[in-house]
DNA sequence: CATGAATGAGAATTCATTCAT
DNA sequence: TATGAATGAATTCTCATTCAT
């Protein structure tokens, strides 16, 4: 008699496999790769050592899901707002506004994107998932160009470059950073820059859409 | 009648401390932390692996010591460029490119400074590391703010983002990057990504100063 | 449908804890500390190096139960001897002929009691045990001078020259000490010193009690 | 041309010999034999680690030289008091004050009289050493046995006890004891227990010459 | 003779992975 | 399928001992 396998068991193996890669993510968020052995994800997830590899091949393996699972996420926000109706200079600032205030949630997370080769293979997984954020904006990037928007620029060097910029705000503060009226700023200082980078000469004309700091914006319109 | 230690043999004592940093920072710059484990370093000297604690009490303390050291050098040569004659923006170009050029020789070594914390010691004298870095480029944002050259803004953050930046570039090309055109196309529009966002809605009062990409600089100047 | 234990594995896990305790209080007892490696003791159960790591976090809690495991047993043994219904001085002697005697049995084991402190976790159990050997000892002081038997003295001392006394009979013969008989007479001899020494100079009001010597307690009082 | 060697350097090499047995002895009694490593030991007399070979073969017969040294130095000490012309009464709770008083001074040097077998062959001197001490207060023992002084008992093992009794007093207080007055309390106090061992039964027909407790010694006697 | 750098054999501890139940 | 005990290789660090200078 072969077992058939009943829906209500389909779905809790479907379960099982996504609260092992959500319990992953939630530790590397909170502690960093080193805090999330498998013995760590085993008992977030209340299975046992062995269970983890019913479901993943190796550590390796499932650290790759629990990255492409958070970029896949991300990029499908991101996505969205960049196929938005507004300017590209309003897009990309969404965009980068977005992406960052959600990394400084869990900074050890946003770690996980560009730290050191715990394992080649799941090195290669982030190498490619940084390509794919580098292409959402490379897309906000190459609209503006087009339109006559932002500068003429290497669009896709640009993007790796805020890939880059607004990475650098998610690992400073690695102590909790006080303040949430400190982050706004912290992102919008963040988006700022990205904006102006892309914008280049052409901020002048476009004219007072680009506070060139946080408060003077208005002040910078009058000119 | 104390013995006293032959030249060659003082020479070399100096040596080898300065021998085990080098062949750490190979290791890392190679393979990253992960390759360069105290049987590595011991091995790439030619020293046995208790004689690496002659020299230095931890593994921890080798780490720091190799982050500090080839922070140092960087810091001294971006330090000379940016106390420079130029303008603004011609110093933070060739900071930025001076930089980035180095970086893209040793990927992984690029990476110590941003890696996942494998050890709070070192996690902390790399914290130390960005912020110096921050700190160069702050001196040049700010003079460039104050002379009007650049746009107001958070020279903090923008410093950030610039260190950012550039990251992205040492991050991107793990697998041997093809051509040394394609490098030096990189590390120039990432000079001008940077650029662009340091001179901000200033870009076009400055006039043809900046070229908006590698090749066109005079089309983005009809505007 | 989670997978139960079958009772013969419980089994063996509660064991293999007592096992891991007591292979290495046989390999102490054997050879001392000096001989109880992590890697002898798993070898001596029949376990890795690493399965010892799943009962104790450390080799310091482990030895420090090997001292508490085995203090435990002989405080309960020389506690039931003390709360008995014979005199004090044969409460005193026969609770020091128990221990010495199981002593003599493990004598490297005797030395973990005293040894040298080889790690500071083990010697503070390590003093704990020797304070609580020397309060059942003081037990049976206190209650032989309350009812005039023994002589009035510092019982607390008392109590601790007497472990201290036959600690000495478990130290000497680390050889293997050669006949029975000669065990026997030693052992005699410790409680009468130990006894000689609680009893004071009442020995001669109490009377014949105490033997002089092993065998001629008649020729030594008519004297 | 043969090196003949001047008597100064002769003194030296003898000192230097010296020397290193009484920093390894220093180096013992204040921090135990874990805190005596060769390094230890060559920084404490001003040498190299190479230097303390060229005297001793190994660390094991270096500490050998340290306990026989100590020893002789306590058993001549000890010797002198026990040849004297008291009665063994006296001169065995003189014996057992004056060692035990300067125990008390180095408790960690005590400790390697009884300590766990660092090294077999440390081990081996040490019993060699604890049997001098029997030996030595078994002559008290004999004289006073023979003298009807004491009770007739075996004297080889109730030399040991005494021994082992002061052992305890050395161990019990590794923490720094407090006061003095504490300290002399505590080694009369065992001076007695020791005594009142000895005496037996004939501690009533000696008359008051023994206290029963502490304080009453001096007066009880010359009545 | 003196030096102290170098050796190298352990020791404790960690953790991904396997497998009997 | 699930369990989690067991494995064992890898890693950091220590220290007695040696030997070129």
């Amino acid at each position: 008699m072969a077992y058939r396998r009943s829906p209500l068991m389909q779905e809790r193996l479907a379960d099982n496999r996504q609260r092992i890669v959500l319990a992953a993510r939630r530790l590397i968020a909170a502690g960093g790769f080193r805090e999330a052995s498998i013995a760590a994800v085993a008992a977030e997830v209340g299975l046992s050592t062995g269970a983890i590899y019913r479901y993943f091949p190796s550590k390796a393996e499932l650290f790759v899901e629990v990255l492409t699972n958070a970029v896949a996420h991300e990029i499908a926000i991101l996505s969205a707002i960049i196929a938005g109706p507004d300017t590209a200079t309003q897009r990309l600032r969404a965009a980068v506004e977005s992406f960052a205030s959600r990394a400084l949630e869990g900074p050890h997370l946003a770690y996980a994107f560009i730290a050191e080769p715990i394992d080649p293979e799941v090195d290669a997984a982030r190498i490619i998932c940084r390509q794919q954020f580098g292409e959402v904006f490379e897309k906000v990037l190459k609209s503006g160009v087009k339109s006559g928007e932002f500068a003429s620029q290497s669009t896709e060097i640009s993007a790796a470059c805020i890939v880059g910029a607004f990475t650098e705000a998610l690992i400073r503060p690695v102590a909790p950073t006080a303040k949430t009226s400190d982050k706004k700023k912290l992102i919008k200082a963040i988006a700022d820059f990205c904006v102006r980078a892309a914008l280049g000469d052409n901020a002048a004309k476009i004219g007072p859409g680009l506070p060139a700091n946080n408060s003077k914006r208005v002040s910078s319109r009058k000119a």
